[in-house]
RNA sequence: GGGCGGUUAGCUCAGUUGGUUAGAGCAUCUGCUUUACACGCAGGGGGUCCAGGGUUCAAAUCCUUGACCGCCCA
């Protein structure tokens, strides 16, 4: 027996957020047991940075690892999310500096060890912000797992994943032109290097030749750079210079002799057809010097300034002071041809917002074309398989075309690389996860790893890797990844790398990416350009669930999301409409003892009754399909239609004269059945809108020990067997009430005004049957059937399902009004009956379409015929 | 230059393997204090599915060329 259910007016998220987010965590719901009756399911989180905060994106990444997460814990697998955060070297490195220059302290007047110690205590005060704000969303994370990339344990991972590699050969330490960022004085990755036009010019210099007063004029972007030329090159196939082949020209300003050399890389329609070549300062160049043995001479300091590899007079100008200067030299010596101006491409630093300079460095590597072949392989052959598939040419791309990786960052908060030169040698290395045990001979590496370079183990490390452990057996390989494109090449691929060579085993089974979202008009949200709303006012205006919801909604497979709040809105007010459905559904559960499904199927079920089940059941088969392939949307769709449109509009509309019955029985059955369609909506809505589910589920659940939703089993279909019929039988009697509906308004009939129906037929058992239902929803008296009724003056017409319907109107009628919509209707049903004779008629569709398209097109033709009869019948009668 | 996406209603987007009268949300128009919900209800209008060519009985969907937009790589 259902007890009077209360539910206020009024929906207040954030409260039921609170209260149940604490109650999950209380009873240990998302805390992730070893059970070897139950199958793993496992995901890690993509880790946030510590100096991050929560983006619209993280929101879209983490409510679908949730979603997956809440789901697989319904279905029975011990379900286990690790949440974690990244320690994020080179932004938080920034940001303490920063903090640091506030207080009037410079990064470079402390130790490292106090820059350390700093460092720490930032990140125990703003390092877990992001982490909270994950909470405010429902992740429901096993948080007794939380991990992060610079722990103690961590970080022992991290070491020995570079002495293993060190120790087979694939780690060097060599001389490569780097990006380097000459604010933070370090290496970065080319990921984090983005490119921006800038207008510049293009100077066309020119070189003097040796031995001869010719001049050859090049061009260049970069005429500073001239100071460390080596060499000018032509196209071999380019004739225009074959005079000048293994002469030589003269730096203006050193006066060094530089041999004029031919390579395929000189693009013979850039500029004249001729370039100079400055190995130190240019990756083209750096490998044009290798083919020639060329001299390779480095004109910068660290900071970006001319040392002292370079005349007097420019020694310790910055570049652009020295591009000018150079450039002032070169018209006194009338040495430039012509400027023009020119639109460059110029990488930027993503930390420093300053020119990427290519630089010349000695630095420590991984060797990738090893590591990368079995990783490619998995991918090729379906191990790991990627959501949406069309990522897998850019991955195959990137891990064909691999290069080296530069994994050594001149910073101080990360993972100091663990190699300690000898004081006497410094060729002799210890290269090992601790220290030499004579530490004071020697001194250890000053440079920390690439981040990348530790989150690259992170499923593995989270399982206490390369230590043996039952997490590790049970939970590794990790099922789902959900990550961002962005990050495919310097994340996804590097853990997959990583994995097959340390575990000689995937790292996941199931990569899905996400698409960016965006502001309404294209723009990737950024915190610089102040278009990325905060999700925790979005979280506090809307709700958690409102937001997810939304996001889901709008989020299909692979696609960009152009992110607005109305999409938000959108989200909230379906939550409004389950609130209040719920609220209708209280208003009649006073007393009312509640049959199972079981019980239910024994009774006698009206057809609005088996379609509301049948169409659960299709739509639980169809989420489940959904879940399969990852279409997340789909699913929101799939939810928001069933709810609003079939559930709330039509059945519960349905049912509330049934509600009313005197008849107990039939009251019994009606909200038994609506209350377990309501409750299977619940569960599968509960991936998606956690706390609303919940608390609703806990107001309906029945006293015999359901237990919370969120660890009750996935929903089932029905084992009613149904007629094939049912769906398009109440087809049938929907269309009938929207077109008495239409008509209303067509005849400005008063929405109050009560109708007959007059219907020349025999008794339709389908209509007699649902009649109740149709003077309800259709505000309808009177229902008559009779076979050969005279179409009564001053009536309408509606035909449905072949049925000749008349709604006598007395005065309201105006006959002109009858005709002219009669009219419009006979007009569309010639339309559309020329279109199909038109594919009847031909031979060839007859002949080769299949059976059953040819009759559903003959059937469609005998429909509209027979209604094309009797509308011109009628129209005739009103003439 | 190479690769990958995209182009469908005023706007934002769905549209599974070719066969519906091409859908939804927002916006818009009309009516509604109908005993859950105006964050609502009912009804309507609005489309050369980027363009050309092809395959097919049949193309928004497959092939091809091009235009435009976006992203990635060089």
């Amino acid at each position: 027996m259902l007890k009077k259910i209360n539910i206020p007016k009024v929906y207040s998220p954030t409260d039921v957020e609170k209260k149940w987010y604490e109650h999950w965590i209380e009873n240990k719901y998302f805390n992730a047991t070893i059970d070897k009756n139950k199958k793993p399911y496992t995901i890690v989180i993509p880790p946030p940075n510590i100096t991050g905060s929560l983006t619209i994106g993280h929101v879209l990444n983490n409510t679908i690892q949730d979603i997956l997460i809440r789901r697989a814990r319904m279905f029975g697998k011990s379900a286990c999310w690790i949440p974690g955060t990244d320690h994020a070297s080179i932004a938080t490195e920034t940001k303490v500096t920063k903090m640091l220059q506030e207080k009037g302290i410079l990064k470079r007047s402390i130790s490292r060890e106090k820059f350390i110690e700093h460092s720490w205590a930032w990140k125990k005060q703003y390092g877990s912000l992001i982490i909270e704000q994950l909470k405010r969303l429902g992740c429901s994370c096993d948080w007794e797992r939380e991990n992060f990339t610079l722990n103690e344990k961590y970080s022992k991972a991290v070491f020995h994943a570079f002495v293993e590699l060190y120790n087979k050969g694939l780690i060097y330490k060599g001389n490569r032109l780097v990006n380097w960022c000459t604010k933070s004085q370090s290496a970065i990755s080319d990921e984090e290097v983005y490119f921006k036009e800038v207008n510049s010019n293009l100077w066309y210099i020119k070189y003097p030749v040796l031995n001869s007063d010719e001049k050859l004029i090049i061009a260049t972007t970069r005429p500073e750079t001239i100071l460390g030329d080596t060499a000018i090159a032509m196209n071999p196939t380019d004739n225009r210079f074959n005079n000048f082949k293994n002469k030589y020209a003269i730096e203006p300003f050193s006066k060094r002799k530089i041999p004029i050399i031919a390579d395929n890389y000189v693009d013979k329609n850039f500029g004249t057809g001729l370039v100079k070549i400055t190995p130190a300062h240019d990756p083209n160049d750096f490998e044009i010097s290798k083919r020639h043995n060329l001299d390779i001479i480095n004109i910068l300091n660290p900071d970006g300034t001319l040392n002292s590899k370079v005349p007097k007079a420019f020694i310790g100008l910055n570049i652009q002071e020295a591009r000018k200067k150079i450039v002032e030299e070169l018209n006194k010596l009338k040495l430039i041809h012509k400027i023009e101006p020119y639109q460059n491409n110029i990488g930027f630093s993503e930390r420093g917002h300053v020119p990427v300079e290519p630089y010349l460095s000695e630095q420590w590597f991984i060797s990738m074309k090893k590591l990368a072949s079995p990783a490619l392989k998995v991918v090729k052959n379906k191990q790991i398989k990627f959501y949406p598939k069309h990522w897998v040419k850019t991955y195959e791309h990137w891990m064909i075309n691999i290069q080296d990786w530069c994994i050594s960052r001149q910073l101080w908060w990360g993972h100091r690389i663990p190699v300690w030169y000898s004081k006497e040698d410094s060729k002799k290395l210890h290269v090992s996860v601790s220290p030499p045990s004579d530490i004071e001979n020697w001194f250890q590496d000053e440079d920390v790893l690439d981040t990348w370079a530790s989150s690259w183990l992170w499923p593995m490390a989270v399982h206490n890797w390369p230590d043996e452990s039952e997490d590790l057996d049970y939970f590794h390989p990790t099922d789902d990844l959900v990550t961002g494109p962005d990050i495919i090449f310097f994340w996804v691929a590097r853990m997959i790398m990583a994995s097959m060579e340390f575990k000689k085993e995937v790292p996941f089974k199931n990569v899905y990416f996400t698409g960016m979202v965006r502001d309404m008009e294209g723009k990737k949200m950024s915190k610089s350009l102040g278009n990325s709303p905060d999700p925790i006012k979005l979280i506090n205006d809307y709700g958690a669930d409102a937001i997810r919801f939304g996001i889901m909604l709008v989020a299909p497979q692979g696609q960009d999301i152009l992110f607005s709040e109305e999409r938000i809105k959108q989200g909230r007010n379906f939550m409004n409409k389950i609130w209040n459905v719920a609220r209708f559904l209280s208003f009649n559960s006073n007393d009312i003892s509640i049959l199972s499904e079981n019980e239910l199927s024994k009774k006698k079920l009206d057809l609005s009754d088996e379609w509301i089940i049948k169409k659960i059941d299709d739509i639980i088969e169809s989420i489940n399909l959904n879940f399969k392939n990852y279409k997340f949307n789909e699913i929101a769709k799939c939810l928001y239609e069933f709810v609003w449109f079939d559930y709330c509009d039509w059945y519960i509309e349905i049912i509330k004269s049934r509600l009313q019955s005197d008849n107990l029985e039939e009251k019994t059955v009606v909200f038994s059945n609506a209350l377990i369609i309501f409750k299977k909506v619940l569960k599968l809505m509960h991936p998606f809108a956690p706390f609303i589910t919940e608390e609703l589920w806990n107001r309906f659940k029945s006293q015999n020990n359901e237990v919370d939703i969120v660890i009750s089993d996935w929903p089932q279909k029905s084992s009613f067997k149904f007629d094939n019929n049912i769906i398009s039988q109440f087809e049938d009697i929907k269309n009938l009430i929207t077109k008495i509906r239409n008509l209303r308004y067509e005849m400005n009939i008063p929405s109050t005004q009560k109708l007959d129906l007059l219907i020349k037929s025999k008794k339709s058992l389908l209509i007699y049957d649902n009649r109740q239902l149709i003077m309800d929803l259709g505000n309808v008296k009177k229902i008559k059937f009779e076979e050969n009724l005279k179409r009564p003056e001053k009536s309408a017409m509606i035909i449905n399902n072949l049925l000749e319907i008349y709604i006598p109107l007395n005065d309201i009628i105006d006959i002109n009004e009858e005709k002219k919509r009669i009219q419009n209707k006979i007009d569309d049903f010639n339309s559309r009956m020329k279109v199909l004779n038109l594919k009847v008629n031909n031979n060839n569709f007859i002949s080769k379409a299949p059976k059953e398209i040819i009759n559903k097109e003959l059937k469609k033709i005998k429909d509209i015929e027979e209604n094309l009869q009797k509308l011109i019948q009628n129209i005739n009668f009103l003439k």
